[in-house]
DNA sequence: GCTTAAACCGTTCGTCCCGTACTATACGAC
DNA sequence: GTCGTATAGTACGGGACGAACGGTTTAAGC
């Protein structure tokens, strides 16, 4: 009955790892860190070695379960665990949540005295690229049907970079307000 | 001859220490926490601990300088390098720049399956707080005159809060885009 | 002047997180 | 069957983080 999972702590980042796994079912580190740059990576960016270290962590106490893959790699393939659910839920269920956090370098820069000019004009470009490519996402997502969660998310992203667009034109625009 | 000078990689928590103590001048520890959180923290979140351990280490790599406060706490106050100003201005200068990061646990929250309504509300009113906060900042800086690195950042930061109302709005309202 | 509380100020510590660099395996082409 | 490329995985050093705690100064109350 479960006996030694060890005692870990929870991170952001375990949640993620979790609700991912949640989403589309096992898989393993490859595939998760795959999936976790088609789906969460907008909003909670990780490395990839997190795709390798967080399950490891995970399995350790017990929120997910490990089998070996047959022939091949012989990688292992990870799964939800009763207990892993359940963390995910009561996580979820809480409306707590800690205030959203922005890093970004550019307005860094600005503050220390940078051109506004070309770090506004690239900007705009990284804003279009990444509203297009969610965006075609979501329309795959939505053909594809079944991935609800994903919907949702995406097209909160599609709105943000849409809104970060209209930004950078009032702000080109207006002096200041 | 700065001859000890410990080789350090700087990070952009490096850049946003020496941007600050640029912009206000030298200052203790405790002093660059408050003015880091007045101004650098919206875009770019450093824990407070952040203040003792960063300018140490850029002390220890000829960035800063530090000389001992006369009598009460006997408090080291950090000031600005020959070093320091050139490295800041080196990487204000280019115009690289990592993407813009966000981490978001309530989206996190919602593709896990929880259900946005709440949340949403939440966050609509800690953009109001914010969007409010930093206005009033923002009219005390233009009052002082001198602070046109703060100015700048604000305005964006004013800017920001304000779409991302808007955005909640839209979400709210129609249903998928 | 003494006591006390509150505000102010600072550090330690364990763990998590991160990016870089590197390695290894599978597979198709030729 | 060796070469190139994409796929898959690991090692590791140090920065980042936040909880917890400990000291110091000031001012109020007596």
């Amino acid at each position: 009955m479960k006996s030694k999972a060890k005692a870990i702590k929870l991170t952001g980042t375990s949640y993620a790892v979790l609700a991912v796994l949640d989403e589309f079912g096992e898989m393993t580190s490859y595939d998760l860190k795959g999936a976790m740059e088609m789906s969460i990576q907008n909003f909670w960016p990780v490395p990839h070695t997190t795709a390798y270290e967080e399950p490891a962590r995970l399995t350790a106490g017990g929120y997910l379960a490990a089998r070996q893959e047959e022939g091949g790699r012989r990688r292992r393939i990870y799964s939800m665990t009763e207990k892993g659910r359940e963390a995910l839920a009561a996580w979820a269920a809480d409306t707590a949540v800690i205030p959203p956090q922005l890093r970004d370098e550019a307005i860094l820069k600005i503050f220390a005295g940078a051109d506004p000019g070309p770090l506004g004009d690239e900007r705009r470009a990284w804003h279009e690229a990444k509203r297009d490519e969610l965006s075609a996402m979501l329309r795959e997502v939505r053909a594809a049907d079944g991935f609800a969660a994903s919907e949702r998310t995406l097209t909160v992203g599609v709105n943000y970079h849409q809104k970060m667009l209209e930004m950078l034109d009032d702000l080109a625009q207006a002096p200041a307000d």
